[in-house]
RNA sequence: CGGGACGUAGCCCAGUGGCUAGGGCGCCAGCUUUGGGAGCUGGAUAUCGAGGGUUCGAGUCCCUCCGUCCCGACCA
């Protein structure tokens, strides 16, 4: 491609709506550009690049069997209604009507579209395993588009289904899937982490983030600098605290006594009335819990609550109240909380709702004597000794509280958000955390869909079975601009061979004479063996030019000069010395050049 | 949806209620220059986001709306 033929708009100023690097650099290099907020065009520069990562997810997605559909973006709303998720999907789908009224989605997410197309022709156990992908667009009506292809409305997404007999079967998938992944990212030139999950409300017990770290992650990564765990905060584990000295550690025999804390309410007020330290409290929190899936009726006083008991599903409460204790000086996860209660959703009570409940005002709650809903505690308050408490009661609390002795939980489970210095649940040394960005999940999905869908296939045995299915995601947006975040300096982006819009670029310092001559001839060679050259014929500046092709950042340079012909100059965008070769071998050099770097991204040695 | 900051030419920005709204970059023409976004001269490009209002007079003050960015809430 010649320069004088391709619509590149770069900037040397920064448009003021981009914060981050990789924003900032697709703008200026010409390789996007806005419409909308959080929605994009991707310009021809970009859209090469664009297709190389892409291409990459496609042939490792073919790789291991996975075969690509491309179902309709606008996909009818009957589907959703089936799956029951546009009752539960929100406002993030977008929906509109056609002429005939008829109601119709903007895809979010496609395992209804992919089960719709194969429940009726995958009858039969000798069908299976099978796993679909499809590069699509997709539509998400985020509340804030931001950063960019970081977070956009439409983006592009690689999302892959499989649909399997029997666990192992899926495990097998999942595990296919996984490695692929590597492959992508590590192809991609990308660093990725990939964490422990949450797998949702959905069930299924592997899940897999594919995480890059980024200042402006919204993920936070729970990592341990011995073994290796890594998970997201919304799954992490730790092992328990390490036991002190302090009273709070050790039982004792004194009675639960009540004492006044008139308008002592939160814990801090609690630490300076009573003169002691945040970890000696159970604190005690109300929390409305929407659909809650969990089997309750072991909870003996919540008889009262609405059940639904659907044909082919499990018996599901649409509004819960949970008492949920963790220690004083830890907080509630509520994503934790919420796999736990297999809830969509849990969020703290309101006020009169705490009020009804416990019988007393916000601030007074405390597991003793609770009796009005089921009380969850997370394992550190059943460490704790000799605590303090609410009293359920405006102006009371206990002291000398035993966990075990003064009251027994409903349930005891793992719901505090783990932080950077616990302790690995492994290994027992002390946690790291970082910010990450999430650019591919895979987990185990269960029958949800083929279920509620009505999916069904004959087993061996004649007998009517209902599929279980894996789900594997990957941005493809924001896996380009991650490589930008990950591969950039001061002048511009610096691309790997892998991803790069073109592999080569010629820039003759003036395109005529001797130097015209040459740089033509490079170029034809080079395209003709199969290279991505790009071809600066522009009648512009050396400064210019080189500024440009910086900016854009094409793995490999070749200088044409007429102070250095019949030797040209090549340099890597990616740094090290400037060499100068024979015009007559440069093409042949250039073209093992890139090859050398396309192999070193597939197998992984740094190049 | 809450909080904050903004909206002046393609991009980055000036602009005290007072004359015909400025500069830099980019763009066009000419001259000059040619190894890291050159220089000189001339030129084109603005419904000052939109609509109301206050005023003798509004880019500037007030109101409403729209849009953009940041923080939060939300997010396979």
């Amino acid at each position: 491609m010649k320069m004088s033929r391709m619509y590149l708009p770069t900037l040397r100023e920064v448009p003021a709506e981009a914060v981050i690097v990789s924003h900032r650099l697709l703008l200026r290099a010409g390789m996007i550009r806005k419409l909308s907020n959080g929605l994009f065009t991707y310009l021809p520069l970009g859209l090469r690049a664009f297709r190389k990562v892409e291409n990459i997810i496609r042939e490792e997605m073919n790789a291991i069997g996975c075969l690509e559909f491309k179902p309709s973006v606008v996909v009818p709303g009957d589907i959703w209604r089936e799956s029951g998720r546009w009752e539960t999907m929100g406002e993030g789908m977008l929906r509109v009507t056609n002429r005939v009224a008829q109601e119709l989605v903007v895809s979010p997410t496609a395992e209804e579209a992919f089960t719709a197309v194969l429940r009726s022709e995958l009858a039969s156990y000798k069908q299976y395993p099978l796993a679909v992908y499809q590069i699509n667009s997709k539509y998400r009506d985020e509340i804030r588009p931001r950063y960019g292809l970081m977070r956009s409305r439409e983006f592009t997404m690689k999302d892959a289904y499989s649909y399997h007999t029997n666990e192992a079967s899926l495990d097998a998938s999942y595990q296919a899937f996984g490695q692929a992944y590597r492959r992508i990212f590590r192809r991609n030139g990308l660093s990725v982490i990939p964490v422990r999950a949450d797998s949702g409300a959905m069930g299924g017990s592997g899940s897999e983030e594919f995480m890059v770290e980024s200042a402006v992650g919204d993920n936070n990564l729970i990592l341990c600098p011995d073994c290796g765990y890594a998970a997201n905060d919304e799954k992490a584990a730790c092992a328990p605290d390490l036991q002190t000295n302090n009273p709070t550690t050790l039982p004792t025999s004194q009675p639960l006594t009540a004492i006044a804390t008139p308008e002592v309410r939160t814990i801090d007020q609690l630490t300076a009335f009573l003169n002691t330290v945040p970890q000696a409290f159970i604190k005690t929190l109300i929390y409305r819990a929407v659909n809650c899936e969990l089997d309750l009726s072991a909870a003996s006083n919540v008889g009262s609550l609405k059940r639904v008991t659907p044909a082919n599903a499990p018996t599901w409460y649409p509004e819960a109240f949970f008492a949920v204790c963790v220690r004083g000086d830890l907080d509630v996860n509520e994503v934790k909380l919420a796999a736990v209660l297999k809830a969509s959703e849990v969020a703290l009570a309101a006020d009169l709702d705490v009020e009804r409940l416990t019988g007393a005002p916000v601030g007074f709650a405390g597991p003793v004597g609770l009796t009005g809903l089921p009380v969850l505690a997370d394992p550190s308050v059943m460490a704790l000794h000799d605590a303090v408490t609410g009293a359920l009661q405006a102006d009371l609390h206990f002291t000398h509280v035993e966990p075990g002795r003064d009251f027994s939980p409903w349930l005891v489970a793992d719901v505090r958000t783990v932080k950077a210095g616990d302790r690995c649940v492994n290994c027992g040394a002390a946690y790291y955390g970082k910010k990450g960005n999430e650019l591919g999940h895979i987990f185990k999905l269960g029958n949800k869909y083929t279920k509620s869908m009505g999916m069904s296939y004959l087993d061996e045995n004649g007998k009517q079975q209902v599929p279980i299915m894996g789900c594997y995601g990957i941005g493809v947006d924001r896996t380009l601009a991650s490589i930008i975040e990950e591969h950039h300096d001061a002048d511009g982006i610096v691309w790997p061979m892998s991803v790069a819009p073109f592999q080569v670029a010629i820039v003759p310092i003036k395109y005529e004479g001797v130097m015209r001559q040459a740089a033509d001839r490079l170029y034809g060679q080079l395209a003709a063996a199969g290279i991505e050259v790009l071809l600066d014929d522009r009648e512009e500046r050396p400064g210019v030019k080189f500024k440009d092709m910086d900016l854009i950042g094409i793995p490999v340079r070749i200088v044409v000069g007429d102070k250095n012909l019949p030797n040209v100059e090549v340099k890597l965008r990616s740094g090290g010395e400037l060499r100068l070769i024979p015009l007559e071998t440069a093409a042949t050099e250039v073209h093992a050049l890139v090859w050398a770097a396309l192999e070193a991204l597939m197998s992984g040695d740094p190049a």
